[in-house]
DNA sequence: AATTGTTAGTGTATAATTGACACTAACAAA
DNA sequence: TTTGTTAGTGTCAATTATACACTAACAATT
């Protein structure tokens, strides 16, 4: 069956940055394809939108699908629109970023057969399409957003140490933090809550844990306040 | 002539929240729409990309044909993809918002006979589509936006005083400051050139006039320098 | 010429926040 | 028992934010 209109339209697609944290560094999965065009090549999770679903249930499904990731903290992130994204087409892609917690996702087949794995932001390889692009704007949108937003701890475990979330800081932000301005600063936001457990199993005295506070977080947000780390 | 495609394919459009300011408000800019769905309501200037120009060059070339507007302050803003927001069929907006000087845009009749005109935010009429949420999201966006970058001066004449920046700030952000703390604040930012001028006709003591300093300001930005209010 | 009305323009003191900085505590492993 | 490693903690100085009120300038009015 096919589909005729008067004038020619463009195909979209929706692409999909997703973000998840190492203990060194901040990692992309990506999808070797197994099409052309850039057969063979690295490239985000992403597909076409179809007819019947909104663009975030296709960039959920698309996540689904290619990388077996489900339930994930979603953010649309900006549309890409330019002419020759795509050497078949004109193909508009609507961008999105996760964060997953990397502990829960670590190694993770695809279930079309296409391989998916986790990328080192700093040991990209060469990618299809605009992708590179894609993820320079996801990177820096992260950046931003993470100032005003503790969206940061989706990328952590549930249950974390204040290094870890720290390094985490560090990493996303690219510099080094004070660790007791750091702790102050964090624990003044009153967004964690500090648990009754230690980390198990370490050589050194065991850090307490913590688990961010959501409740909180959203009822200090509609008062508005000043994430600023 | 007619296009085939072997699935069916969303049609694309743009629309574009233009904001300009009063003395008192901020206003945005509606069409009244000439054709069905939603035949003489009032909507946001917009329509389908073509598949030979850029999703941000469709937005230009809309609001130049709907508003007379040109070479004016362009971001995007979000992409909406609901299913039902169009009536006759799956249509996927990219929403973008503009600032524009409303000294220099006053009335404007549209090109193509259509009605444009000025509406205060709080007292928009009832819209066409989803085009109350884009609206609202275009005023969520330039509230934060205003905060880390001053964007406001978009907004404003050429020449202006500092009591009208501090009044955009405050309607903008829809909360009074202080006079002596503000001019304080913006005048260390060192992003504002005194003019030496003051406002004529004024049946008081004549203010002086400054201008936004955008080359002090790229430079400033790219040291990392917050404009936080 | 004097008065009135209106907005421009300015400084200081106090409180809150930030940033710089170094040592002891705890624990597993050797 | 010793060693290695990370956890956890407080203070002081500098900076920044906030609160607050009067005189200056000028056009319009009388």
């Amino acid at each position: 069956m096919s589909h005729t209109y008067e004038f020619p339209r463009a195909a979209v697609t929706v692409d999909c940055v997703v973000f998840g944290l190492d203990e060194t560094e901040l990692k992309v999965m990506l999808i070797q394809r197994g099409i052309p065009p850039f057969d063979g090549q690295w490239a985000l999770p992403g597909g076409f939108v179809r007819i019947d679903e909104t663009v975030e249930a296709a960039a959920r499904r698309e996540l689904r699908e290619e990388t077996g990731l489900e339930k994930v903290f979603l953010e649309q992130l900006y549309t890409f629109g330019d002419l020759d994204r795509d050497p078949r087409e004109r193909v508009i892609t609507i961008a999105w970023y996760a964060l997953v917690r990397l502990s829960d996702h670590r190694v993770r087949a695809a279930t079309d057969a296409r391989a998916a794995a986790w990328f080192g932001m700093h040991e990209l390889p060469q990618l299809a399409f605009d992708h590179s692009r894609i993820i320079a704007t996801a990177s820096q949108r992260l950046q931003s957003k993470v100032r005003y937003q503790p969206i940061g701890f989706e990328l952590l475990p549930q249950k974390f140490t204040l290094t870890q979330l720290q390094k985490l800081y560090e990493i996303v932000l690219d510099r080094s933090l004070d660790k007791r301005n750091f702790r102050r600063k964090i624990l003044a936001m009153d967004i964690l809550q500090e648990l009754d457990e230690v980390e198990a199993g370490v050589a050194h005295r065991a850090p307490g844990l913590y688990r961010f506070n959501k409740q909180r977080y959203r009822t200090m947000v509609k008062q508005g306040v000043n994430f600023e780390i």
